[in-house]
DNA sequence: TAGATTGTTAATCGATTAACAATC
DNA sequence: TAGATTGTTAATCGATTAACAATC
């Protein structure tokens, strides 16, 4: 069934494209053209028709999108029409945040269970979901599917975690430690490195001032 | 002094050499080639090189690279051999995750000040730094100067926010809230759009399972 | 000096943009 | 039908990789 390869730069792209088609539905618009889009995402038409037609022929010639349905595509060629099981590996504040929003949820990330090394931690909760310790790892993926694994601890711990995870068969991670994951090739890792988005900050405040 | 602009591809690269030359310093390495690095890092020995020589010849044929002497001048390259002074808007679990991470201090990055919009918050510690109430913001940026914020609130308040701190001088805006910030061109947006990150998961392992 | 490895030019590859025929 | 706009091919642009002369 899979296409060949779309490229990662297409990727990246479509959940922006997926948030601006919510907005304009959001709006009641009902049709929209690849050039209307453009104007409001700032990015060319020619990349719009480009990127969509990856993976098929959503618009109809002389009419341009219907948003809703442009929508609902997008949603499928994501997964967004399955549900994923995600466990919070380390109960800090990063980890209460993603816990915590809402919209995930929406999307169909279900929030199943978190883990914490920290004793004083288990057992408490985090909206609807009780802390486990770190122990209970192997005997919480016995008997529990795992699709998504969000890493929010320290780099030190992270990279064994996700080892320990991948012999359990999770698959995919979520990395918000400062470290690369060491993990096989059939995995998925998304890595959110806060430390190196903001030293962008810093680079393009700097150029900025010497112009 | 800017050089002909450095291409994105570049600067996006160049957090993660500093941080795995950080770790050879840790190490205890002194010196490696473009072609030790590379394999540890997964990305071709000429993709450095090129990468370095757009700021300048830092290595030493025959020889390699000086591992400190690298890592301190791709600091002073990023804009880590200065302090930024940055206010956090939205106390919530996020903006607490990004006060407390201590990593940010040590690159310079001072927590200045953390606003909120909820009165049960204002006036509550976050680490060292009180809560202020949002409406003290204006009062706040007159007598204090900002080199970046991090918006760490709703959509619906970030782009009112964003604003609001442009007329107050702010250049530089942290943007985690899931919508693209209205700026004019003269400032720098970098945005963690989180559910973006969690969708690209989702697509990944979706066609992961096709093959 | 001989060996190693950079800095840099040239070649390749891929992604973006432009153009336009197809068609609603 | 005439006008609009897609889907898609071709042209351009930029980024990555390969190659090698310069040089430590």
């Amino acid at each position: 069934m899979s296409d060949n390869k779309i490229s990662t730069a297409v990727i990246k792209r479509l959940p922006r494209y997926y948030r601006y088609l919510g907005e304009l539905i959001e709006m009641g618009v009902e049709r929209i053209s690849s050039n209307e889009l453009s104007e409001r995402m700032k990015v060319t038409a020619s990349q719009i028709r480009q990127d969509l037609n990856n993976f098929g022929g959503f618009g109809q010639q002389g009419y341009g999108y219907n948003v809703k349905y442009l929508y609902d595509e997008i949603a499928r060629i994501l997964g967004l029409d399955r549900t994923h099981k995600v466990v919070i590996i380390g109960a800090g504040n990063l980890g209460r945040a993603i816990a915590g929003y809402g919209n995930f949820a929406k999307r169909g990330f279900l929030i199943t269970a978190i883990f914490d090394i920290n004793p004083e931690l288990t057992g408490t909760d985090i909206g609807e979901t009780k802390v486990s310790h770190l122990s209970e790892l192997e005997e919480y993926a016995r008997h529990n599917h795992i699709d998504i694994a969000a890493l929010t601890i320290p780099k030190t711990q992270a990279v064994m975690v996700a080892d320990r995870l991948y012999k359990l068969g999770v698959k995919a991670f979520w990395n918000f430690a400062h470290t690369d994951l060491n993990v096989p090739q059939d995995c998925v890792v998304e890595s959110v490195h806060l430390s190196e988005s903001l030293m962008r900050i810093s680079y393009n405040l700097k150029s900025m001032e010497e112009d």
